[in-house]
DNA sequence: ATGCATCGCGCG
DNA sequence: AAAGCGCGCGATGCAT
């Protein structure tokens, strides 16, 4: 196999520009245009190619792609010019800047003049190219040949940060890459327009209702100071709280703040309207992604994209402006926009959930025998909570009480407090208990979890051992390994990344050290629990990683959203594609033997039918 | 005009 | 001793 490393430049303008449209737009746009790009087969020299569309059309496909892997620097980009605009197809893509996302950590300056700094492989060119609003034509000669230097540069520094970071980046991963990126590629999802515009349409209007019932204009709604003035002028007690950011006294007007909610419940109506407007508005969510959709369905297929490696846990993100792992699922027709979403002509979609994956993956770390059998037999485990909290049978727990053990096994297998659990219990099902009720089911899951507690306690040791700039590993069959880079702290997970906890500092506490660790937006904090949850979530998503490659080998994998995978199958197997689905997300990788997987999954036309 | 911090809210 | 966690997007308010 060949490796092909890439890069187009393309014309920009002020406006037609990556900074103000998104690269779906950018790409499809009728003033799209290449200007030229620079290719480079295996170690070769690199070729710098510039012409009309004809031109370059021609000159790439005397390319061997199918047999090729294309490597380029954020190839999200590089690749959909390929595969929109010239019918390129390659056997795999790779992307530098994915790879260094996951190598050295999501926080970290990804562009390509910094990990080539990182790596010392020679500087991104810094000449000002004169290029904002110049079509191909308008370049001079010397412009032109300027313009080649610099991209022949890139496409040398990518290639030579392919060659060092590629070399040791798990084979997996790589492929988890060439699928994350085909997802936006290969775009073979559709857009049902006339649901899309009547939604508009219903969701306008119902705003429009919510703030004709209170007479005041919508940007007095919207800012907080403004709002709290309207309060005020009906002689309401405006609510407030500690912010959690900076500690100063903020508005309590989340739809969660209990101030805020009584309010909906005032004795003056116009009170009640306006706290019910605000709530209605303030979100504004389905309007500004129900509009993108339709703006995408205008020009084609929807490319979905998820950004690899966007959390340090490995986790992938949304991206593009259009997070598709947000999209509205609950409450009355809140699955529109999922709705909107529709197989190709001849196919059904299928989604398929992993069943509460990272509660599998807590028992199963912290040995915790009882919870992992429980699973395994496929045992309602929230309701053998809510008998261990309540001292009921199994079949005489109410629907109150699984809630409650639900949300205890949710929640506090990372160490969420009894403060906490109470005020977590009421905003999400409205049940109301007392603190020291709250106390008694935290210890009662304590209680029965204790290998689970226990492991806290081991990652808490982690963190003081990590810091003393030491190595060793934990947990079940020492899956978790971790060591220290400087003052880096790595946690090393079985899919040969790692997790790290960058800077990794502590500041004596009355009760001991109270660790944190450098963030993009500042110093994190660090504890047992968190690192705990951290270690789930990493190993969650190898697991589903795993599994999606397994699908791959059959179906279009068409997006995930962290424990689910949907995929296109034909139509007339749909029932043999599901039950090869559901057997992938079944699959137990290697190292983790005994992990009591399991899924559920629904078909449908659209995405949002799925059930 | 543009960038940054903060908050709220959608999902898992 | 105890502490649930992970994202991205849009709006506002304020600084540049």
């Amino acid at each position: 196999m060949d490796l092909i490393t890439i890069d187009f430049e393309t014309y920009y303008d002020k406006d037609y520009s990556l900074r103000k449209i998104t690269t779906e737009e950018y790409i499809r746009d009728d003033r799209f245009e290449v200007i030229g790009l620079a290719v480079k087969v295996n170690n070769d020299i690199t070729e710098w190619a510039s012409g009309s569309h004809e031109e370059i059309y021609e000159y790439l496909h005397t390319f061997d792609w199918a047999n090729s892997m294309v490597v380029g620097h954020n190839n999200l980009f590089d690749g959909a010019i390929l595969g929109w605009h010239f019918d390129i197809h390659p056997k795999l893509f790779g992307c530098t800047l994915c790879i260094a996302r996951a190598l050295h950590g999501v926080e970290v300056g990804g562009s390509l003049a910094a990990v080539a700094k990182r790596y010392s492989v020679g500087a991104k060119g810094t000449e000002v190219l004169d290029a904002i609003g110049k079509r191909r034509e308008d370049f001079s000669a010397q412009e032109l040949d300027a313009y080649s230097d610099y991209c022949i540069n890139d496409v040398d520094l990518c290639y030579e940060l392919f060659k060092l970071m590629g070399k040791s980046f798990p084979k997996k991963e790589i492929h988890l890459i060439d699928r994350t990126l085909r997802m936006f590629i290969e775009p073979i999802l559709e857009l049902d327009k006339e649901l899309l515009a009547d939604h508009l349409v219903d969701v306008k209007r119902r705003k429009q209702s919510l703030l004709d019932a209170t007479g005041v204009d919508k940007k007095d709604l919207m800012s907080n100071p403004k709002f709290a003035a309207l309060l005020e002028a009906e002689g309401v007690d405006v609510p407030m709280k500690e912010s959690l950011t900076t500690g100063k006294q903020t508005y309590a007007f989340a739809k969660t703040d209990a101030g805020f909610k009584a309010l909906g419940q005032h004795e003056n109506l116009h009170v009640q309207a306006l706290v019910a407007a605000r709530l209605g508005t303030k979100s504004t969510l389905e309007e500004t992604r129900t509009q993108r959709f339709i703006d995408i369905a205008g020009r084609g297929a929807l490319p979905v994209p998820i950004r690899y490696y966007a959390a340090h846990t490995g986790r992938w993100g949304g991206d593009d402006k259009i997070n598709m792992q947000n999209l509205p699922s609950r409450g009355v027709d809140g699955k529109k926009l999922k709705k909107s979403i529709t197989a190709p002509e001849g196919y059904m979609l299928v989604d398929c959930d992993s069943s509460q994956i990272e509660a599998r993956v807590l028992a199963w770390l912290a040995n915790q025998q009882d919870l992992v059998d429980a699973f395994d037999k496929g045992e309602d485990v929230y309701k053998h909570m809510a008998s261990d909290i309540y001292g009921v049978a199994v079949e005489d727990v109410t629907k109150e009480q699984r809630f409650v053990g639900k949300t205890a096994i949710l929640g506090a297998g990372y160490g969420m407090g009894a403060q906490r659990f109470k005020e977590q219990l009421k905003a999400q099902s409205g049940v109301v208990i007392s603190l020291d009720e709250s106390r008694r089911i935290i210890n009662v899951y304590r209680d029965k979890n204790w290998k689970i507690t226990h492991f806290w306690r081991a990652c808490q040791n982690m963190l003081v051992e990590m810091s003393r700039n030491s190595r060793g590993s934990f947990g079940f069959l020492n899956t978790v390994k971790f060591t220290t880079t400087g003052l880096d702290g790595r946690v090393h997970l079985p899919n040969g990344l790692y997790m790290r906890y960058d800077n990794l500092d502590y500041e004596q506490g009355e009760r001991g050290p109270e660790f944190n660790y450098m963030t993009r937006k500042g110093r994190n904090r660090i504890y047992g629990g968190k690192v705990t949850e951290n270690i789930c979530q990493a190993l969650a998503r190898i697991i589903i990683g795993e599994q999606l490659l397994l699908i791959s080998k059959k179906y279009k994998v068409t997006m995930t959203v962290h424990d689910s995978i949907v995929c296109a199958v034909p139509k007339k197997e749909v029932k043999q594609g599901q039950a090869y689905i559901e057997q992938c997300m079944r699959y137990v990788p290697t190292w983790c033997k005994g992990m009591p997987l399991d899924c559920e999954s629904g078909f449908d036309k659209t995405y949002g039918g799925c059930e």
